[in-house]
DNA sequence: CTGAAAGCGCTTACAG
DNA sequence: CTGAAAGCGCTTACAG
């Protein structure tokens, strides 16, 4: 059963395919009596247009493309949802890609896209990205672009982000609410972005609290299994015997160090409180609950996909392009890991 | 910027667009010379071929569409991994929608994907999923689809899923041989095949055993959360205080379980063993740690996605097209739950 | 070995 | 009010 075409309507009806379109179209130079007839042929044959020719014509797509460094995972997971349904309000589809992490591939895939003629690109930087010159490339052709969670300030478009200083500078605010003085920072690697601001607002917290700066007491994970936080906890607790507080970098860290706690007879959160970052859905299984600050993933990917559909609508209308930075708040979430002594 | 087309290409050189596609194509009725002298070029001025021209003109995208009834679900967007990574493999990019378990989003989803001509679909059916007129009607067009994870007779296509009957009889069998006699069963709804498979597993296994049947030990979740499995289990523990065993429907349901017991100081697995079902990652984040059923749900979404475009070429070829329905092994996975008493 | 022509399915400026 | 023509960027059967 072959698609129908503006041709056959046309043949049926021995008119000429113009008419039919404009018809079709809601133009009103045709006649009263064309433009039922045709309307309801194609109503009746469940005439589409073809996509594809459409395109072409167009020169859109109605097409997105998502970079994403895992998919596997609930924050990135629910970015792709938030992405997802606010394109296909707005009557755009996504494609999605997994970069694993890697510069290569995001690479390769970013060309993918374009190839494929995407309107515009939603990317979270992967880790093992240190150069952007791909990224510089689809800002020449002009193709809309929009960097979300992992971005650069080498990239100059579009970004929707936390403010991971600030909400770092909650979280251990709030542990000193709580009464902690001694608060090992479990902090990621000294290259990613995210880790130094989380890490730059453990500092503002400590400073604003007259708690003197303790290097010692900060240690760089190189992982965030969970295994990682708990041999990290360890070293920390054999080293820092007083230690009354900890900030992980990830709740999956957080929870290591939970497990080392619990293991060890080390009360939490009575002797030891501890916060995590990102409100993972471990938080509310581990015992005790894992306090943590929660992060807007679906309104990331919501806002990132309006911010790129509005670009691309002001490149079609030539119209100069305004780039915004937005900065998601995100908020503390007290479980039982930080409850009041 | 403007992208170079072979025009561009055919006016710098001074010849026909025809020659330069012939050329770049390897045809080899094209001079030597000519051939060169057209690679040179194009590569020096990056020339991409237009894919939406060749969308038109090929009458295929390269793309398939996946519809799924939950993006933010460990199963699922595993699921999605595989389907990604095997279709770019193979040439395809992939185009997600999610399906919010409504069959009403599902059918305008399935239309989505048809008007924007994507090669083939693939597709879980969501649990509201209650009739099938719009997967026949895709049938009818003749559009491969692949059903996976939630399938149903009345579909005539490809289908990819677990051995549920067999995944079932094995938990309960495990459970049976860690000593349990008195096993209860969370079950899922009456009406998912995916709960009345496992529930047939679970009966097989005790017959297998000469274990009488007893259905006041089998409850049927009016949800999947962990208070339902907690409300559950403490229903069941109140009616048969010498419960020795749980099956549950899925590891969120075991998960709550688990936490009912503790909080009661039963003690598992010594008093009653626990095993769940996904092997999803809270199995090993709580404590006890969850035994469970492996699904492989990357090899799922692998599987399928091959199956699908192993479809497409066999429609392209105009070859009769072959039905498959692969069953995926699944695994027990033994953790402390039902360890050794 | 080269290229004019037709065609994929649509849209739209233009002539009548 | 209608439709022939040109065009989106490519491919390919065909003539020379």
């Amino acid at each position: 059963m072959k698609e129908v075409r503006l041709k056959d309507i046309a043949q049926i009806l021995g008119i000429s395919v113009t008419t039919v379109s404009k018809a079709l179209k809601g133009y009103k130079d045709v006649n009263e009596e064309t433009r039922k007839s045709v309307i309801m042929l194609a109503e009746n044959l469940n005439y589409k247009p073809n996509t594809t020719a459409l395109n072409l014509k167009n020169r859109e797509t109605r097409t997105i493309g998502l970079i994403i460094p895992k998919i596997v995972h609930p924050f990135f997971s629910s970015v792709i949802q938030g992405v997802i349904d606010e394109a296909e309000e707005k009557g755009y589809l996504v494609i999605i890609l997994q970069s694993n992490e890697s510069h290569e591939l995001e690479k390769k895939q970013l060309e993918m896209l374009i190839d494929k003629r995407v309107d515009g690109i939603l990317l979270a930087l992967a880790d093992g990205t240190i150069t952007y010159d791909h990224l510089h490339a689809v800002m020449e052709k002009e193709i809309p672009i929009v960097l979300f969670d992992k971005v650069s300030d080498d990239v100059s478009c579009s970004k929707v982000t936390i403010d991971n200083k600030r909400a770092a500078y909650e979280a251990v605010n709030h542990l000193i609410g709580m009464g902690c003085r001694k608060i090992v920072h479990l902090r990621g690697p000294m290259n990613a972005p995210n880790a130094e601001e989380r890490y730059q607002g453990y500092l503002l917290a400590l400073l604003n609290n007259d708690i003197s700066y303790d290097d010692s007491l900060v240690y760089e994970c190189n992982g965030y299994r969970i295994e990682d936080g708990e041999a990290f906890a360890a070293k920390a607790f054999e080293q820092h015997p007083n230690m009354d507080g900890v900030f992980a970098i990830t709740d999956h860290v957080a929870a290591g160090a939970i497990a080392f706690f619990n293991r060890n007879g080390i009360k939490v959160p009575e002797q030891v409180a501890v916060i995590g970052f990102s409100n993972s859905p471990l938080t509310s299984i581990i015992t005790p609950s894992l306090s943590t600050v929660e992060q807007p993933s679906q309104e990331m990917g919501r806002e990132a996909t309006d911010l790129l559909i509005e670009e691309i609508a002001q490149r079609k209308r030539q119209v100069p392009v305004e780039l915004f930075q937005i900065q998601l708040p995100t908020k503390v979430v007290v479980r039982e890991s930080t409850k009041k002594k």
